[in-house]
DNA sequence: CGTCTTGTAACTAACTTGGTTACAATCAGC
DNA sequence: GCTGATTGTAACCAAGTTAGTTACAAGACG
């Protein structure tokens, strides 16, 4: 399948800016954390600010903050803001209306595969942005310094 | 996204040969019902008969009969049949490690995306292909004739 | 005004998918 | 053994998707 990186990069991202504590990141900074372009960041953040995740400024002293708190996004937000189509759809070509299967499985596939994505939904719906983070933070492992009074940017570390 | 649509045709195709009763379809008729070229049949098909679901047999009279019973095939053994990559993955260029989360987030994201699949695949364990058939033939309806008896493969009825 | 940042269009390269043709391999029946 | 039906599979094409990139307009702030 064309497997489906844009999940990933966009739990990445409101990760980073939930562990970053910054006021703001920019799409420059969570590109290079990604390693990707920063264009491709603020492509996938504009589905995530419709869906009310994230918001943006422009300007100096701009970039990307979370819109709600971390505990209050789950992963199935994210999910929903960035897959439009279904997991799961009937190919291009409707099937032969001149046979009993084909007149009928639209009808019976369409539900149950409404069903499956629903489960799978309800799943994302158990973990927040805030849980992947304590996760993350449990693997950082105990800092010698506090990251977080270093910079601003406490996650960046010294990326070049 | 890509629809993936294999699932469907699998399902399709997995719902007339349990509909049909007749001891063997050609991926000629199979095509024909979901109006498709029977070299993708015949792809499709190959996955599943690798799974064990179905068998197929060269020559005159031959063609593709389930393996196991209606009852003993579940959404799920077919999904697992014809999906190989995960449902989510992790983008191609490795993250900057440089960056506390960007070192991490696989690590974190792996077991997720994992466990969200599984919920996925749960809910596809609770239905069968013969579940699918029964749903089909309510909405087929009350026949004047059973069509079982018209010929071998009845769920073709008058196709061209 | 000058500069930093987002917003977005346009283009490309790589990959995936479904469709198609072609042909070898297999098997049943005469 | 010959014939014909059917699977098995490689090769190729067209269309669509995705990520990456460049370019530049628009907005915000000192």
């Amino acid at each position: 399948m064309a497997a489906n990186t844009r999940f990933a990069v966009a739990l990445h991202v409101l990760g980073f800016l939930a562990y970053a504590g910054a006021p703001v990141s920019t799409s420059e900074q969570l590109a290079a954390s990604v390693n990707t372009n920063p264009v491709v960041i603020r492509r996938l953040l504009a589905s995530l600010r419709e869906a009310g995740l994230v918001a943006s400024q422009a300007g100096p002293g701009g970039g990307w903050r979370l819109e709600r708190s971390a505990e209050d996004i789950s992963l199935a937000d994210v999910y929903r803001a960035i897959e439009d189509e279904p997991l799961f759809a009937m190919p291009a070509r409707d099937p032969s209306d001149a046979c009993d299967v084909g007149a009928h499985v639209q009808a019976v596939f369409d539900p149950l595969a409404g069903e499956a994505e629903a489960a799978l939904i309800e799943r994302l719906e158990d973990t927040s942005i805030a849980d992947m983070v304590v996760e993350i933070a449990l693997r950082v492992g105990p800092c010698p310094i506090d990251q977080h009074e270093i910079e601003h940017q406490p996650s960046l570390g010294a990326m070049t």
